[in-house]
DNA sequence: GCAAGCCTGACC
DNA sequence: GGTCAGGCTTGC
């Protein structure tokens, strides 16, 4: 599931294997992954070079230059569940549920999308709607200062996991990495934002960092679809704490892991290092979303 | 039947 | 405007 040390590791391999090189051509597949129509997205990005890797929250813009002095094209890369990007050479087999191919330079490598439930996403954009998309998102969740952290938690209802997984406030955490970090900064899931204290406003900041900084340089989390550009799969999976780890015992306390779903994810905690908030259990527990 | 990111749309 | 449910998709 990638999450923003993910797709930085995504980003990471672009810069490594694909940056200088040209898009010879290009191929799709299967347009429903193309924002847009796949005729255009083709030829827009074809002939034209990688110059640069951008990324914020979850999402990758590759800055595409041409030769002929046109104004650059940004290929937005969103990988949803389960999309991976990987370059491979042009005789490798075609896996199942490739959608979109680019051959790069001479055409011996690709750049290959490949997506099992397609809920990834490749769009060409011009500079101003990648502007548009970017200014869309809150700042990045490994940028994002702690004044900036903090005012965005001001006078916020709802559960705090949602509110870390709304990527127009901080962009970057998912389900795994929100988990993680409300387990690090010992704040339970549905804790309301504007009602937590300003030093454990604080660790949560921290702890944001923390986590996302460790999950980077272990190169993201794999539990089956998750693979970088060279194929890898991350090594942070075993560094969980509390995601997917219901009924085992708390690494700090040893009381067992709970489960409970909020706004429709899954959320993972421990009630002893988490402590239900006042106003919280008022609420008679967590509201049950019908199945 | 369930998981997930992201978008749309309903509700207050 | 904020908050949340629903739907997309496929493999287990």
């Amino acid at each position: 599931m990638p999450e923003l040390p993910e797709v930085e590791t995504v980003a990471q391999g672009l810069r490594r294997r694909a940056l200088g090189r040209r898009i010879a051509s290009v191929e799709v597949r299967h347009a429903s992954v193309i924002g847009g129509s796949a005729e255009e997205f083709a030829t827009t990005l074809a002939t034209r070079k990688l110059a640069n890797v951008l990324r914020k929250g979850k999402a990758i813009a590759v800055e595409l230059t041409s030769e002929n002095g046109s104004p650059p094209r940004f290929l937005l890369v969103r990988l949803g569940m389960t999309g991976q990007l990987t370059v491979a050479p042009h005789e490798a087999p075609i896996e199942l549920h490739t959608h979109v191919i680019m051959a790069l330079d001479d055409g011996r490598e690709e750049l290959r999308f490949r997506d099992i439930r397609r809920f990834g996403r490749l769009r060409s954009l011009t500079a101003q709607e990648l502007e548009k998309v970017f200014g869309a998102l809150g700042p990045d969740a490994q940028r994002v200062t702690e004044q900036e952290f903090q005012a965005a938690m001001r006078r916020r209802k709802g559960a705090i996991k949602s509110w870390l997984m709304n990527q127009n406030l901080v962009a970057g955490l998912g389900n795994i990495y929100a988990d993680e970090a409300l387990f690090e900064a010992r704040i339970h899931p549905l804790s309301q934002p504007g009602r937590v204290s300003a030093d454990r406003a604080r660790l949560l900041f921290k702890s944001v960092r923390k986590v996302l900084g460790r999950a980077v340089n272990l190169g993201g989390t794999t539990f089956s679809d998750y693979m970088d550009l060279e194929g890898r799969p991350g090594a942070f999976l075993n560094k969980l704490r509390v995601y997917q780890h219901t009924g085992e015992p708390c690494r700090r306390c040893g009381h067992a892991i709970r489960r409970i779903v909020i706004a429709g994810r899954s959320s993972h905690f421990c009630p002893r290092c988490q402590p239900r908030p006042r106003a919280v259990a008022k609420m008679r527990g967590p509201r049950k979303t019908a199945k």
